[in-house]
DNA sequence: AGATGTTAATTGAACGTTCATTCGGCCGCA
DNA sequence: TGCGGCCGAATGAACGTTCAATTAACATCT
C-alpha cells in the first residue's frame, strides 16, 4: 500500500481487507480499526467511503456477488450444448470458491446473519436468480427433470457449496477427476 | 419460567434461549444480558454454568449436535434395506432442520466462524462422521458408487442443507412429494 | 422435628475494556 | 489561499465478566 491510490482503488482495498479479516475472524471479531490498518488507511477514512460498518458489509456483499457472477459466466456460450454448459458453470463456481475461500466464508456468514434482511427486502434479483434462469432453461428445453426450480436449484447450489467447502479443507484436495465425478452425480440426479 | 427448575433444566433453558436469540440476531447481536433475560435468570447465573460466552456457544453446539443426531437416527433399523434407510435418514435430517430452523441457522453460523477451530482441533468424531459411517457402509456393500467419502458426503449433506434452507423460506414450502423427488435426485446421482 | 451450620445457587450493580463513530485539524493540490 | 480528502486521538455507549451480598438447599446434631 505504498503507492497513490485512486478513490475506487482505495474502496477496493477496503473491500479486500474486510473480506479477508471477516472470513478469518468473523463479523464481531474484526473491528473497523483493524480493517483500516490492514487496508493502509485511517479508521476515519472508512467513514468517508461508507456510512457505517453495516453499510460496508452490505456493500461488500454486493461487490463480491458481482465478481463471482462475472467469474461463473465468463466465457459462457449460450449456444453450446446444454450439458457442457451445465458442467462448466458448476465447475466454474466450485473453482471460484476454492480459489477464493474468503468469499465462500463471507457469503456463508452473511447468508446466516441478520444482514440478509437488509438486502432481500427490496432486492429480489440476486446471484442465485442468474443460475436459476439457466436451470429453468434446462427444464423448459427438456434437459432437466420437470421439477420445481427450488428443488433443482437446491440440488445445484447445495452440491457446489458442499464440494467447495471440502475442497478448501486442509485434509482433502479434490482432483479435476473428483470434480467431474461430483458434477456427474448431480447431473445424473437431475437430468431427464 | 415460573416453576422451580433443576440444574440440568436451567442449563437447558439457557441453551434454548441462546439458540433462539443467536439464530435471530447473530453471535455479536446477542449480549449475555439478553440471553439471561430471555432465560429468566440473572446475568451472573450464566457464569455459574459456563466459564465464558465462548464456552456457552461451544457447549451449545455439542448439545444441539447430540439432539440432531438422536433425531436423525431415531428408529434407525440397521437390518432394513439400504435404500430405505438412506431415504429415511436424508428426510429425517431435512425435517429436523425445517422443524428447528434455529438449529440450522446456528450451525451455519457456527461452522463459518472461528469457533469451529476450538472444536475440531482435537475432536475428530463429529456428527458428520456418524453419517459418513452410514455412507461408507453403502459404498462398501456396493449400493453406492465407489467414490471418495468426501464426495459422497458432500452430495448428501449439501442437498440436505440446501433443501432445508429453502424449506424454511417463507416463499416456498416443500411437500412430502417434493422431498421424495429431492432424495430421489441425490440417490439417482450416487447409487451404483 | 426443629435448630444450626455449611455449602451451593443466584443476584445485579460495578468494573474495565473494546469498539463504532465523531470531529477538529492537517496536508497536498489547484 | 482555499478546499476536499484524510487522519487518528477523543468520545460515549455497549458489552463480557467479576464479586460481595443474599437466598435457597441440605445435611447434622439435639
Amino acid at each position: 500500500m505504498n503507492v497513490q491510490l485512486t478513490s475506487a482503488e482505495k474502496k477496493q482495498a477496503i473491500f479486500e481487507s474486510t473480506l479477508r479479516l471477516i472470513s478469518d475472524y468473523g463479523f464481531h471479531g474484526t473491528p473497523i480499526s483493524q480493517i483500516a490498518q490492514h487496508a493502509g488507511v485511517a479508521t476515519g477514512t472508512i467513514y468517508h467511503y461508507f456510512a457505517s460498518k453495516d453499510e460496508l458489509i452490505v456493500e461488500l456483499f454486493r461487490y463480491s456477488k458481482q465478481k463471482i457472477q462475472d467469474a461463473t459466466f465468463r466465457d459462457h456460450d449460450a449456444s453450446a450444448e446444454y450439458h457442457n454448459r451445465f458442467v462448466t458453470t458448476w465447475i466454474n463456481l466450485v473453482k471460484y470458491y476454492v480459489q477464493y475461500p474468503q468469499v465462500l466464508s463471507f457469503f456463508e456468514q452473511f447468508y446466516s446473519s441478520p444482514y440478509v434482511k437488509e438486502i432481500f427486502t427490496d432486492e429480489t434479483v440476486c446471484f442465485q436468480d442468474e443460475i436459476s434462469l439457466f436451470l429453468k432453461e434446462g427444464i423448459r428445453d427438456g434437459y432437466i427433470k420437470q421439477l420445481d426450480i427450488n428443488i433443482i436449484s437446491a440440488a445445484f447450489l447445495g452440491t457446489v457449496i458442499a464440494t467447495a467447502k471440502r475442497g478448501t479443507s486442509q485434509y482433502f484436495k479434490f482432483s479435476e477427476e473428483d470434480l467431474e465425478n461430483m458434477v456427474g452425480i448431480i447431473w445424473d440426479g437431475i437430468k431427464k
